[in-house]
This record gives C-alpha cells, sequence and structure tokens, in this order.
DNA sequence: AGCATAGCCGAACACCCTTTAGGCTACGCC
DNA sequence: GGCGTAGCCTAAAGGGTGTTCGGCTATGCT
C-alpha cells in the first residue's frame, strides 16, 4: 500500500532508511546480515540469543528475509564466525609477518590474537564455547591451530627454541593462552596478571623462547 | 478436584508419584528442586537454557511452586551451582588428604578437578562461561584459587618447588588447567594429549615440579 | 472434631521466538 | 512502455518462556 522504503523507524537501533537493492545486487543484504549478526553476537556474547527478528529490526527488514541468503539460524551465526575468524587470521598474519624472527612472530601472533578478544569478548565466547560450536562444529578453525604449530616449529629450526614435539609445544601453548583469554573474558573483575607478561611465561617455559 | 497426587505422569522423565511433603518438612522440595536444576544444568550446559517450567515437569510440581524458594530462576541456578562447587572442593580436598607429600597433593587435587570436569562437563560450562556467572558472580568460587595458592606454598615450603611468588604460580597453572578442560568440553572431538600427561607437564614447567 | 496454616497448584498475563506460505513492487531488459 | 522476475514483505501457525494472583487441600496441634 504505502511503497517500500517507509517501513518501520520505531527501533532503538540506528536504523537508516532502507531501499530495495538493485537487481543483480541481492548479495548484499547478505553481507548486511552477515554484519549485523557479527555486531549483535559480540554484545550478546551467546549465540542462542541472537534472534533473526532482532538482527531484522536492527538492519529493518522483515525477518524472513534472512531466509533468502540462509537456510536457518545455525547458517546465519557459522557464517558470521567464519568471517570473525578469517579477520582473526589475518590480523595474526600481518603482526607476525612485520616481526624480525620467528620468535618474535609467533609472540606477535599471539598478541595480536590476544588484543582481539580482549576487544571482542561476545564473539570469543560464541566463537569457542557457543552451542552452534558444538552441534556443528567449525571446521575453520584448524587454521589457526596450524599457523601456531608453524611458529613453535619455525622457532624450533631457527635455534630460538629448543629441538622437541613442536606439534605438543604448540597445543600446550594454545591451551594456556585459550584459559588466560577464558578466565579474563568470563571473570573480568578478579585481579588476572598483565596479559603480556602471563604470555611472556608461558613462551618462555611451555615453549622454551626466551623473553626479547 | 480430585485430590493431589495424582497430576500428570504424562512426561518423559522418570516421575514417582509425589506427595506433599509433611508440616516443618517444606524444605525438603527446595533439595529437590536444586537436585534436578544440577542434572539438568549438567545436560544444557547452558543456565539461560534451564527454564522452570521444566525442572518442574521433571520433579514434577507446578512450576509456580518453584517461587515458594527461590525468589527467581537466577537465584536457582546460583543455588545449583554453588552446591556443585562445594562437592567440587569437597572432592578435591579428600584427594589431597590421601597423599603423601605436598607435591602429591597438589596434583591429586588437580586431577580431581579434572576428573570431575570431565564426568559433568555440562556444570562445568555453567560454572566457568555462564551468563548467571557474567550478571551475578559466583563469589564462593575463591575457595578453589585459595587451595590452588596453598598448595603451591605447601610445595615450596617443603622444596619439591623452587621457591617464588606461589600465587603467580598457582594462578598461571590454575589459567592452563582451566584452558586444558575448557578446549576439551567445548571441542571434544579433537585429538587432545592425554590429559595425566598434560598437566604433568604443566605441573612441571609452570611450577617447577617434577614428575614422581 | 475443628480449624489455622504450611504446602502446593491452575490459569492467565505478557512477552519472546523460528519457520512456512503466499503475495506485492519496482527494476531494468526488450 | 510493457512485463518477467529479483527482491523483499505481511500474516499466521505453533511453539516456547518467566512471573503473578488467587485458591485449594491435607496436616497436625488443640
Amino acid at each position: 500500500m504505502f511503497g517500500y522504503a517507509g517501513k518501520a523507524m520505531e527501533d532503538t537501533e540506528t536504523a537508516a532508511v532502507r531501499r530495495r537493492n538493485a537487481r543483480g545486487q541481492g548479495d548484499r543484504l547478505r553481507d548486511e546480515i552477515v554484519d549485523t549478526a557479527v555486531r549483535m553476537l559480540d554484545e550478546l556474547a551467546d549465540d542462542e540469543k541472537l534472534s533473526l527478528r532482532a538482527v531484522a529490526r536492527a538492519i529493518p527488514i522483515a525477518a524472513t528475509s534472512i531466509y533468502l541468503h540462509f537456510p536457518d539460524r545455525d547458517a546465519l551465526v557459522l557464517a558470521a564466525m567464519a568471517r570473525c575468524h578469517e579477520e582473526l587470521v589475518r590480523h595474526g598474519d600481518e603482526a607476525a609477518a612485520t616481526q624480525p624472527d620467528a620468535a618474535a612472530g609467533l609472540r606477535a601472533r599471539i598478541l595480536a590474537q590476544v588484543d582481539w578478544a580482549q576487544r571482542h569478548p561476545g564473539l570469543y565466547k560464541v566463537l569457542h564455547e557457543s552451542g552452534v560450536h558444538r552441534r556443528l562444529g567449525m571446521p575453520f578453525k584448524e587454521v589457526m591451530v596450524a599457523r601456531t604449530v608453524d611458529g613453535v616449529q619455525a622457532c624450533m629450526d631457527a635455534g630460538l627454541a629448543p629441538a622437541g614435539d613442536a606439534r605438543q609445544a604448540a597445543i600446550d601453548l594454545r591451551t594456556a593462552v585459550n584459559g588466560m583469554l577464558a578466565q579474563r573474558i568470563n571473570e573480568p573483575d578478579l585481579p588476572w596478571p598483565p596479559a603480556r607478561e602471563q604470555l611472556d611465561r608461558f613462551l618462555a617455559k611451555l615453549v622454551g623462547i626466551s623473553p626479547r
């Protein structure tokens, strides 16, 4: 009756006026949906709390329009997490690339990850602790492990860490780092030691890399 | 109309016939509610998924009867977690008490915790990662930290670990152990190293306790 | 036997959600 | 200018939930 772009505007969310995308540009809405889902998941810190209606309200579109791009809610969450993880890995790669040697590179990569997690605690939780994670798995996460193993191996090859089982050392390191992040995110009010110092202890004691 | 203990029996849950508790025994229902909540939380692995109606169905009682003992849902979840934590600490104390020295005691305490967590992954998640945890906090959890610090300090005092900052070593250890448990629980299908061996590495490298 | 009261219940209010089915509209090629 | 179809919508089915309110019933003291 009233055309198209009038819509609701009865939201607390920042809701720009929406116009239908041009022909052939239908996938732009898909991106917008994923973007919004990522933002909301970071705030909600729980995939089960993300409702399609809320995502739709924030854009704003009709909730059912999401089904034009995703078969169900889980698929949207998974797409959002894939995008996040991609960004997370990229950040790590960039940080590692600027460093002079393998040890500094490994440290920088992990610091980048720590930094990202502390700036996006909600996304970190969804990425590691969510129900979707348990139900469907997130295969794309293996990349992160591989990068760490490679980093540790490179340190050993360069004589910056004592030779040994690189995979085991890498997993122990990741375990400790994950614990570190999880604790800080889940119990933010407790007096945790400075992140950098704790990380350096882990690098030194678990992998054998001396600081500096 | 039909008296009292007839009720539903239309549940999949094991639902014994319920009789109203005698006068003065009204608190027995409270225990039963907490018990049921604990069981369900272990399966659900998420406090937000615990519904009062579901708890009530499983007992079975009317959902509203829960409000006779708890002001709201959060209070029930918190009571359930307090009970769990108490049991967890007690297990650790018992395990530690049977050991000959401080180092074996510390190891046994943590192993008991690891064991409990692996047998009750859902409860572990609620205890460490839940929304209630973030909203209300769980002050009773400090006991666990104190026990670990004491254990590490005892090792140092007995010359079983190199003297140093016991609190820092204890926190690093707990961080790594938490990471260990979280990873195994959240990604059970990945090929994690044997728990005991990984724990012994953490004890050796982070605290300085040599195995055996 | 009477009856106050501890112990519990049913219905209802006011929300929230996912997903299905079918339909309108404006874009852009012809 | 016409019109097929991409792009998005409304309506509704069918389910959840926490919490409040008023009320029933068996108990056990008197």
